[in-house]
DNA sequence: CTGTTAGCGCTTTCAC
DNA sequence: GTGAAAGCGCTAACAG
């Protein structure tokens, strides 16, 4: 029981001596006379006045909060989504309901179904579940970086291709002959899956031979990372690669660690470029923790808020895809 | 505009066969029958339905919505603070409203506006403004490290005094004979300023000439760490102290950049120990960045919801400090 | 234990 | 223009 004394529209028709449907008129921006709307404004403003917003949801249907639905906030990339989201959200007045997930089906479903009925006006999500029969077919939402069956849904993601191409790319650029590419994949089809298309596409390109480490990803990571590393070695302990394009900055990461940890110079030895952009501490002006092919966030965040709002729901694209760009972040080759 | 067409309690309650009171009762788990209850919810199952949220926040003035009010959620502390805060309040059965501040007044109050009236049930704030004057007294809230005027609001908090004991104290230990203490502060007070005052403490204890740098927080914190650095080179180039404690890991980090970039080395040279216990890419298995004092941030922020939840508000400590704990993080020795 | 009923505070016709 | 009145879906008395 929150305050039981607060001010409600009645208080505030009495004070101002009109009819409490005036009132309303005046807070929603509906044409009364000047005389009234004065006296209904001060009267507001003596008494403190607030609109209920359960009142008005009941009556409305509206609710001005938009669910989020990511894994956790924990991962700096969904922590600077989610701090995104809540900007552009904030901008135009709607409120943020965090649901962190934890890539529990359970949870997910459970914050899907608070959302299916009329709790909130929207969703953003970026679950692992197929979130798409679980949902109201007539509430807005929009997926980040996932893909369902219901293809009803409007995506918004990176260009994870054009940025696996680009990673191929920049790695020749900078003199890399052998590129790798190290991939460690959710069990859960994503646009980030498009990233080994893209690589392999640039490969292709460039008469390479593809060569890669393709895993699920999981607790054993490093032991995987270990033997790739192993295999690669030639009898004088030299690498058959120059170049790593990692799935992740996570990934890419944890190689460079490994590789320095045995002895090898990067980038002198071998160049690695990962995928994200996230930066150490988050900060903005902050270092990367490899060279990488860097998500627009930002961006990403405000594309979701601006298609969820969308007057018109059947002029959004299915799919929206936004460019990404290369990041040096002391892991590369400075660009000549 | 939302779903119109959402089934209501009078459409359970006919499906039933039952009063709408009834179907009331059986959600609220008050007794009935069994033969009723059962009717009910097989109801409710067909139906698909689900209480409106609205209807009873209107009825009952509660919303089972806490608002999170904290600067952001791209500082990794902040990020994760904020996910346990998401998963107590899941577990209670609650939602979590998230308010990223910015550290901007106007928003800070604009969000505790927002929670003024009965928008929210309870409030953890981390802001910068003194939130005291601007918040209803009835509506629970626990404020996290900072403290007002208004002594009224509970706290919760790092034993930062505590915390900056064992951080000299660790340094000692591991062999270091001069301490210094290296902080940028936030302009508004805090418990964190109680590092510091532990710092000194402890210096005192052991017969320590204090020695650190005491700053505002500011862009041109690198300008100052380099200058305090060079005050206290010997003429060989050799450093006057052999032990830094940073205010944060991310000021000891830096620190660990600077003096490695002039070849000193860590932790042979210089031992470091941070504050906060962040961790590279947020993962709780993940390395630190130094080695560090630890918030425990996953009580602190089950200890900030326990605190608003609490059923009797007259038995909550105005103040709840709990203990941090050592980390290796690689920049200090290993201990013997 | 069950059904009926009076609102919670607001928006929104609909007469005036 | 303005005011009166009918609910939105639910809970919590209160009778039965």
């Amino acid at each position: 029981m929150t305050k039981k004394n607060a001010p409600t529209m009645k208080d505030v028709a009495r004070e101002a001596g009109v009819a409490l449907g005036t009132v309303s008129k005046v807070i929603n921006g509906i044409p009364v006379s000047e005389e009234y709307r004065s006296r209904v404004l001060d009267a507001i403003r003596t008494l403190h006045y607030e609109v209920n917003t359960y009142a008005r949801g009941l009556k409305t249907q509206k609710t001005n909060l938009i669910a989020l639905i990511i894994p956790n906030t924990i991962n700096p990339f969904f922590a600077s989504f989610a701090d995104y989201i809540e900007g552009a959200l904030y901008q135009r007045g709607l409120k943020l309901l965090l649901c962190c997930a934890d890539g529990i089906p359970e949870k997910e479903i459970a914050y899907l179904n608070l959302a299916t009925q009329n709790k909130v006006d929207g969703i953003v999500a970026l679950t692992y579940s197929d979130v798409g029969k679980y949902i109201a077919k007539d509430i807005p939402m929009v997926v980040f970086d996932r893909f369902f069956d219901n293809h009803i849904i409007p995506r918004v993601a990176s260009d994870n291709f054009a940025g696996g191409c680009m990673a191929v790319e920049k790695l020749l650029e900078l003199g890399c002959t052998h590129p790798v590419y190290i991939r460690f994949h959710s069990v859960f089809p994503g646009e980030s899956d498009k990233r080994m298309d893209g690589y392999l596409h640039a490969c292709k390109k460039h008469g390479l031979e593809p060569d890669y480490l393709n895993m699920e990803d999981c607790p054993e990571m490093l032991d995987y990372m270990r033997d790739f590393l192993e295999r690669h070695k030639r009898a004088d302990g030299s690498l058959t690669f120059d170049g790593v394009f990692a799935h992740t900055d996570y990934h890419g990461y944890h190689f460079l660690r490994l590789l320095r940890g045995q002895g090898y110079r990067v980038p002198e030895d071998v160049q690695i470029i990962g995928f994200d952009g996230i930066r150490q501490f988050g900060g903005e002006q902050e270092d990367l923790f490899v060279s990488s092919i860097c998500q627009p966030v930002k961006q990403l965040a405000e594309k979701c808020v601006e298609i969820l709002v969308a007057p018109d729901r059947s002029m959004v694209p299915s799919l929206t895809l936004l460019p990404v760009s290369y990041q040096y972040g002391g892991t590369t080759k400075r660009e000549g």
